[in-house]
Formats: C-alpha cells, structure tokens, sequence
DNA sequence: AAAATAGTGTCTCTGAGACATTATTGA
DNA sequence: TCAATAATGTCTCAGAGACACTATTTT
C-alpha cells in the first residue's frame, strides 16, 4: 500500500479496528490471535484487526476484520465495541486511535485464514494469552474486553452467543465456568437461567450420543438481560 | 485554522473528543451544552468537545476541552471514557471519529466559558436536553452518556463526584433521585450507603444553616464499588 | 410553639448459597 | 451392571422493600 497525499484542517489519524474474539473451544476460555507478519511488530503476537475505511462504519468494518481472520460471518456472532486506545505513542508508524471490539461466538474454530497483516492466527486460551507479550498496547485490550466479557455474562444473555444455536443447559454451565474459572452448583444455575421468563426455551428435543443421560435441549428465549443476574463471587 | 498538507497509508480521520458532561443544580439532574458557532451546524446546540492533538492523549484532550469549556480543571472531575462514534456521514466537513466521554462533576455551575467554536453555553436540565434537537449525533452520545451515569451509580462510587468533598447523606440522597427521577426511602438508602465498608466516612461536624436539624457532615471513604449495589426499580 | 429537616429500627418476603440423590443412557 | 452424565428440592441466611416516629434546629 502507497502512501497518499491528503488535506486537513484539524491533525489526522489512522484508526483502526482491533478485535478480542473469545470462544470456548474444548471447554476452555479462548482468544484468537495473530501472528504480524508486515513491518511493525513483526512475528508478534497481536490482536486481529485492520485499518477502517473511507466510507466505512466503525463496526462495519470490525465485522469485515473478523470475517477477514475468522471466515466467519456476522449471523452467529456477537460483536460490540469496547472501548477505544489512543495513546500517541501507541503505534510507531503514525498516529492511529484503535477502537477495539469484543467478538463472541462459537463453531469459529475451524476455518482460521490469514489475514492480510497475519502471517499466522491461532487460538489461545486466555490465561496463557494473558501472560505473553503482544504488540503494541493489546495486552491492555485484551484485559479489558476478557472483564468484558466476565462481567456482562452476570446479567446479560452474553453466554448464549457463546453456544451453539441449540445447547444444553450443562454445556451453558461450562460456559460460565471457563471464563470465570470456578465451578457453580448446577442446582442454583438451573434455578436462575430458567427463572428469567424467556431466558431458555426448551425444544422438546434431547441431546443423545453421550455417555449419560440425555440432555435437554435448549435455544434463547429472546430475553437480552438476566435478571437476577449470575453471581460470580 | 488553515487546511494542512498530510502524507498516509491509510484512509485518515479526524479525532475528536465530546463530553457529556453532568451535574446537578438546584436538585435538578443537568448537562452542559454549547450553541455552535463557526460554519458547521451553526446555531445549533451540541455538546462541548474539539479535536485530539497531534500528541494529545485522548482523555488529556477530554480534560482539556472540559476546562476550556467550563473553566473547571480536573482536581475534582470525574471523566471516563463513554464509547465512540464514527458514522461515515455523522460530520459534513470531513470524516470524524468522536471518542465520547462523560464527566462528572459539582461546583461547575459558575465560571462557564465560551469555547473556540462555541458562541454560547449553558446548562441544561437532562429532560429538556434529551428532547431537543442537538448537532450531529449528540443526540444519541447524550442518551448514551445519561444511561451510564444512571447504572454506574449503582455499584460505584460515581454519585459522590456529583458531591462537594464534604456531603450531608440527604445530599447524596438528592443526587440519586436526580439522577433516577424517583424517590427513595431514606432509612433504606443510608443503610445501604452505611453498609458498605469505606464508602462515607463521618467527619464529626455538622452542616448548619439549614431551617431544620442540621445534617453530619460526610467525606468520602475511599471505597471504588457498592457491594451491594443501590437498586433503581 | 410551629415548621422544617435529619435521623433511626423492624418485619416480611425474596433470592443466594450450601447440600445429595434419583433418572437415564451407552458401554 | 456399571459408569457416566443429567435432572431435581429444601433449608438457612442475607438483603430488599415497606413502613412512622423522634430529635434538633431556625424562625
């Protein structure tokens, strides 16, 4: 990519879109990263994300990065904005402002591609993403959209874009369990999911092909908020 | 200000920062808007703000266009970061990403001053704010920036920065029920507030001057969170 | 003394957290 | 039949919400 001339009144800045994807994957906790092939940074570890467009709007263009890295797109997947880094000395090529998004979903496991800056993309649990070194300020981004997320799965529907289109209520337990790290008493989880009205709908269908007794399965009900909320203490 | 030759790899944005900034008057839960001067959206009302500097942090340009504008400097400010807004057509001039951000504050209700590209200013109650018409997409950032206030209240400190340093607990009363549009039962709210270790903390003296029995005088505790939150229904 | 405002305690009901057994399936 | 997993109910304690009177001051 060429440089190019422009005109402003005002200082200009490059922003970008930088992305915290989580997924559970064999039930752990996960982030996908890449690996910054280019000039900057180069063989780090990185969040996905990109440069966003002339013409394009802030989650716009988060969800064309997450289809670019993932090749998935925006049906099954839940994206938000975070918040938004803009250190000056955040990026050693020119000012840019990066206002990152939390991407939830899940079946993202499979069809990784590398994007355009990425010579390399793989998941990572968390914990382990937590404690290595990632370019730029993306340790801090990390940070805060992995308390992102903990915390809106207490009281909203969050957990639920973690699943499939149908799941069981055991497999929403997990759930909360991998990004909290703890174990909940099964008997006060079923209590609270089921008691928001619209929260879960059973189908009538059971999940077969364990070991166990069957599961029931479940879709959301469409409720956005779970009240009472999810205690993590 | 004169238009300036820049040189990018990228499509190149202006940044700028708009504060929602909040107090309460006279019981009254108020926002600080300016009537636009200049070319843009002139005459119309909007929300303080101006751009990032070449070097300028984005909360450094948040405090900084808060004290041009209310000639308040940060000692006693609450600011944080709200969310972004970067529509493609939110501003006519040239592309503007706005990093949003709210302030809090007391005691700001004086030295108003008009900015660079403000003509005028003034408070404004956050009802009459919020079915007015404002510039660009103010609208929306205000309603964003009032519902943060009205849930951060909940479960942290934010209600003691719409406080002088020292507060009666009726004050602090007021300012809920400013903020929420309802009342609260006092025995229910000062067990609450009380309850929570290094929220207040009595300071022995008395506020007199009032007509009825003169109110403890409070300071802050140190306390960041409300456990348990104050509820709002 | 009258008016204004601050300060205080109890009861009931809901929800949180702790806890163990039965039910159903596949191997 | 055994191993694995899912499903289910009760008790106790903490906190929420409703509720009214006394205390202290100024006028």
């Amino acid at each position: 990519m060429s440089r190019k001339l422009y005109t402003s009144k005002y200082p200009i800045f490059a922003v970008a879109v930088d992305l915290v994807v989580l997924t559970i994957r064999d039930g752990v906790f996960s982030v996908l990263l890449v690996r910054r092939g280019g000039d900057t940074h180069a063989g780090e570890w990185a969040l996905p994300g990109g440069f966003v467009g002339e013409q394009e709007d802030l989650i716009e263009a988060a969800y064309r990065e997450l289809e670019e890295e993932t090749g998935v797109g925006g049906e099954r997947v839940h994206l938000e904005q975070l918040a938004t880094y803009g250190h000056p000395d955040r990026d050693p090529r020119q000012r840019v402002v990066s206002v990152a998004h939390v991407a939830v979903g899940s079946g993202m496991t499979e069809d990784l591609v590398g994007g355009s800056d990425a010579v390399d993309a793989r998941w990572w649990s968390v914990g382990e993403a937590l404690a290595a070194d990632l370019a730029f300020d993306h340790h801090e981004i990390l940070r805060d959209g992995v308390e992102r997320a903990r915390s809106r799965i207490e009281y909203t529907d969050l957990a639920l874009s973690f699943c499939e289109e149908r799941f069981t209520l055991p497999e929403l337990q997990r759930v909360y369990e991998a990004i909290w790290g703890r174990e909940l008493d099964t008997r006060n989880f079923v209590r609270k999911v089921t008691r928001t009205r619209d929260f879960v709908r059973e189908t009538g269908e059971e999940q077969r092909g364990g070991r166990g007794r069957p599961a029931k399965v479940y879709v959301a009900g469409g409720a956005t908020s779970l009240v009472p909320p999810m205690t993590r203490d």
